[in-house]
DNA sequence: CTGAAAGCGCTTACAG
DNA sequence: CTGAAAGCGCTTACAG
């Protein structure tokens, strides 16, 4: 055994009584070999508690099984809201099957993504899956540089050509929101948007806007958010101040549409009586809320999972033919 | 260079006219190196792109320069709670400064924890920062087993001496909130509290009941909670029900704390007219709630530093003497 | 189906 | 301060 008590592939293949390149084909399963050393093996392999060294195969195989998760936003914040907390979960159980490593990758508060760059140009993972990206962030653009196989949940707001994603149709999930609210009875619909350099936001905020523009209501009142429930609660307080006929609020995210509820609440508006919402992401938030929330769904830990299957895929050499976009489906409860 | 592009060290120590040992010492600016050579180096590393491959020095060090994060959680919706989130940040932020890489090591769901006592025991990490451990995750044992320099954000659950961590003083925050409560004329105090199992919930509890005992009240009315919105909701309602004359609730976190006033508000009591609220943790979340929570300061991000400095200063050789204990401040806000 | 040999790209005694 | 050489622990043609 190698002097630092961990057991090498020699030890096994000594043990084993195989050559190393046996040794070596057994433990990783591939064919050729005979069923009687694939046993020895196997037997050794336990004996020795042997683990392969990951550095070593990693040096010859050129690949590093490690997958990085790129959150460009500087501030953790972003976690809290749950459907990146989905997405996440869904990046590290996809990648659990397959034996990759997970690293997380965030861009350094105050600091540029400069360090994100670095890290994608050294090779150190095989590949990555972009999470929560803005326009300014450039991330489109580095990665198409580093040749890197990526996959983004959620459009990018660049469009670039071959770049994969996964998505839900944020504009027909918009447009059934605001369907929704004009059929069934508001008259006065404002919107709380996301921020506008992250397609999400854009495309929710078209798809409201040609739904409302169908049923023939005003499609011009809405105001620029940024996910945060704190926001959300100043805007909606502003839009009660400066349009108090509104009677129907959209919200870019289920925790726009809490913090909508609390602006209400002190309003002493009541929902859905006074004022109807509708929230999007179908998170656990929207039914912690009071009322819970009619939202649109948005499930963030299949698009993770499918963004991670492309890149694993495109490390297969078999890269999707498009993006996957998902449909998304009203759920009305009590808010709307 | 290399076949496939990358420039390797040969193809730097080549280009700066010196031997591969000075080309990579210098690179790693270990002396002694001539400040000539240091130049050339330099030079030839800029205009190659050289960047170290990470595999083949690992093979050689023994060391990753990896640190894993280690959330022994089946469910995602911890990364929901603010303090989580700033956790997590508070990790990748110091290891930014040390090039350490973060793998990010969720429980499977579903699935026990054995894949992380595998990942710990093939000695792919340097060292682990555990956070939101449980008692059932038997996280310290297998961290003793491995070997494996470690720190928990939050003392663990599970009393092994040398293990490091660091925390606020939970027991103290209770008693401040508890106390704060009883002298500012609430008389009946109910307490949600957090899972059992971990730490942060029993100290949180402890601290609790001593400061009502301090003051002269009951300490008998609690329920243990789990930490989400929807239970602190569901225990709130239920103390209503079952204990009307209570006038003072103590929660887990500030998270509990939102659900409880959700509860409040459905029920029509005023907050803090009726019934007064103290939450824990000053998260974000304190900021939202209507009205602000008062609550007990425990700063995240500072505890992940700080347990993260400690595994580093493990893999330096020099051990942290004592686990890292913050002092909690209470922050009065309007719930209480 | 199997093994001997080369080689992945570094770091680190060692000798000078 | 510098360089030649060994070696970290694997995988992979290649020949048999």
């Amino acid at each position: 055994m190698a002097g630092n008590g961990r057991a090498t592939l020699e030890d096994v293949a000594r043990l084993a009584g195989v050559s190393r390149a046996t040794a070596s084909r057994a433990v990783r399963g591939v064919a050729p070999v005979s069923e009687a050393n694939q046993e020895s093996v196997r037997r050794a392999v336990a004996e020795l508690g042997y683990v392969p060294n990951r550095a070593a195969r990693s040096l010859v195989t050129r690949r590093t099984d490690t997958i990085a998760v790129v959150v460009p936003e500087p501030d953790s914040r972003i976690f809290s809201d749950p459907f990146f907390a989905a997405t996440v979960a869904g990046v590290v159980e996809t990648l659990e099957e397959t034996a990759h490593q997970v690293v997380l990758l965030m861009r350094s508060r105050g600091g540029g993504t400069e360090r994100l760059a670095d890290y994608l140009e050294g090779n150190h993972a095989d590949g990555v899956v972009v999470i929560s990206h803005h326009r300014e962030d450039h991330l489109p653009a580095m990665i198409g540089r580093s040749g890197i196989p990526a996959a983004f949940v959620g459009r990018p707001i660049t469009t670039v050509p071959s770049l994969q994603y996964a998505d839900v149709d944020n504009r027909a999930g918009g447009r059934m929101a605001a369907e929704y609210l004009a059929t069934t009875g508001s008259r006065t619909v404002a919107a709380v948007a996301g921020p506008l350099d992250m397609a999400a936001a854009v495309d929710r905020l078209e798809g409201w806007r040609e739904g409302l523009a169908n049923a023939g209501l005003d499609n011009t009142i809405w105001y620029e958010g940024d996910f945060t429930v704190a926001t959300a609660r100043a805007l909606a307080a502003r839009i009660l101040r400066e349009r108090p006929e509104v009677d129907g609020i959209l919200a870019a995210s289920d925790l726009t549409a809490s913090g909508v509820l609390t602006a209400l609440h002190a309003a002493g508006r009541a929902v859905p009586g006074d004022v109807r919402v509708v929230g999007f992401d179908d998170s656990p938030v929207a039914l912690e809320t009071d009322p819970p929330l009619t939202t649109v769904t948005n499930p963030g830990r299949e698009l993770a999972a499918a963004a991670t299957r492309m890149v694993l895929a495109a490390l297969d050499g078999r890269p999707f033919p498009a993006p996957v976009i998902l449909q998304p489906r009203l759920v009305v409860r009590g808010s709307a």
